[in-house]
DNA sequence: TTGACATTATACTGAGCAGTATGCAACGAA
DNA sequence: TTCGTTGCATACTGCTCAGTATAATGTCAA
């Protein structure tokens, strides 16, 4: 019917059609559910009804398929608040805006950001293989770079005024946290409308910049 | 020389007088370093220079031990906060008082509160045996308790009109998160004197607090 | 001195798990 | 049709580790 090879499938639709994303879904929800250590190769197969071979045929190892997953999700978390950034407007309200999009990123695919949160520094000391040590140093350094984006914006509202001046590292850090409220707290209960999210998503940002002193 | 039966070694000195303490204060720095899976019994047993033998006289199980940790940690919490809370004065005084003593005292012994932190809840799925889960049904309740406190302090704040009002539950996790920065970024490097710590203590409880919208 | 109990080490067992080897089916190209 | 290649499953290996059994040592009381 359809000529499904013109159609180059990018997102995600129902099934996700490319086998390492779905891998990278099945990782991020055992992962999360029960850390990295405690995670068997074969709990994350069985959880999409496949076997090990499947994950082996992909990954290298479980450490590669841990990073790659927490990977997964500071890519999401990079593009939206890349988009959020380019509004107009005051240092201040396009904070506001990277936070709003980084929270929502978050909860929207909550299972990848508890791995990325997960102490991809704690979770991987020692007994890693040389590959894997590369691959960990280039997240961690995105990591920071990420990071470095909500620095940046902080320092140019705290010059304008906007924002009380302090030790620039442990706000952008308070702050940050305070955004990652979600990956702690929120488990998806009963209703959860996307109005309901919007609100939690509301309510973090205001809190977390409120923090920082803005236009008292 | 001194009369060691008479006086009840009570508190810290240099060498741990009680071997359950010994082996709680290994446990947190294993623990918090690796975690809990990735930890294994052995390990916090050599970190002592002591074997297994040694921990499964004093605790029943790795499971019990990890509780334990995390409890000990609570304890000193719970005590100091408690402390800080008799303080004469405004809601917003007696919640400044608690959260430096909060953070000081996470700082004091971090190992055992990043224990608490890493996912008591997460951490344990499953595979705990009865006895297990009565323990830790406790902890979790303690800690609820414990939040509990300080919600009741915001809500005093909030109707006295020192803090904006707004969903008491996501402020009250909102500030506890941001005041548990150190257990996330902390690394004890070279100098930190006193003053430093009492500094970050100050910072962070600034940035909380400011958070709820006090005295604009 | 003896016997009961507390404390710790050592040796062992069984289970779970990461990673590998191999086999097999499907598919496309020649 | 055949052959190579991709995409998995199955079976196996070697290791780590929680928990136990046992023994050795110390301590205190009678």
């Amino acid at each position: 019917m359809q000529d499904a090879k013109s159609v180059q499938p990018t997102e995600i639709d129902m099934a996700p059609p490319q086998p390492e994303e779905a891998i990278l879904r099945a990782a991020a929800f055992c992962f999360s559910d029960r850390g990295f250590s405690a995670t068997s190769v074969d709990e994350v197969a069985r959880h999409m009804g496949y076997t090990k071979g499947r994950i082996y045929h992909y990954f290298r190892s479980k450490g590669e398929l841990f990073i790659a997953t927490a990977s997964f999700g500071l890519d999401r978390l990079v593009e939206e608040v890349h988009a959020a950034m380019q509004v107009e407007g005051t240092a201040q309200q396009r904070l506001a805006a990277m936070s709003h999009a980084h929270v929502l990123t978050q909860i929207r695919d909550l299972p990848f950001h508890r791995v990325l949160l997960q102490g991809v520094t704690m979770v991987m000391r020692g007994s890693t293989t040389p590959d894997e040590r590369e691959l960990l140093d280039k997240l961690l350094a995105r990591q920071r770079a990420y990071e470095g984006i909500f620095r940046a914006v902080i320092r140019e509202g705290v010059e304008q005024g906007d924002f009380r001046p302090g030790n620039l590292t442990l706000i952008t850090k308070t702050l940050l946290l305070s955004l990652n409220g979600a990956c702690f707290w929120y488990s998806e209960r009963e209703d959860q409308s996307p109005e309901d999210l919007s609100m939690i998503a509301d309510h973090l940002v205001g809190q977390a910049l409120f923090g920082l002193g803005e236009r008292c």
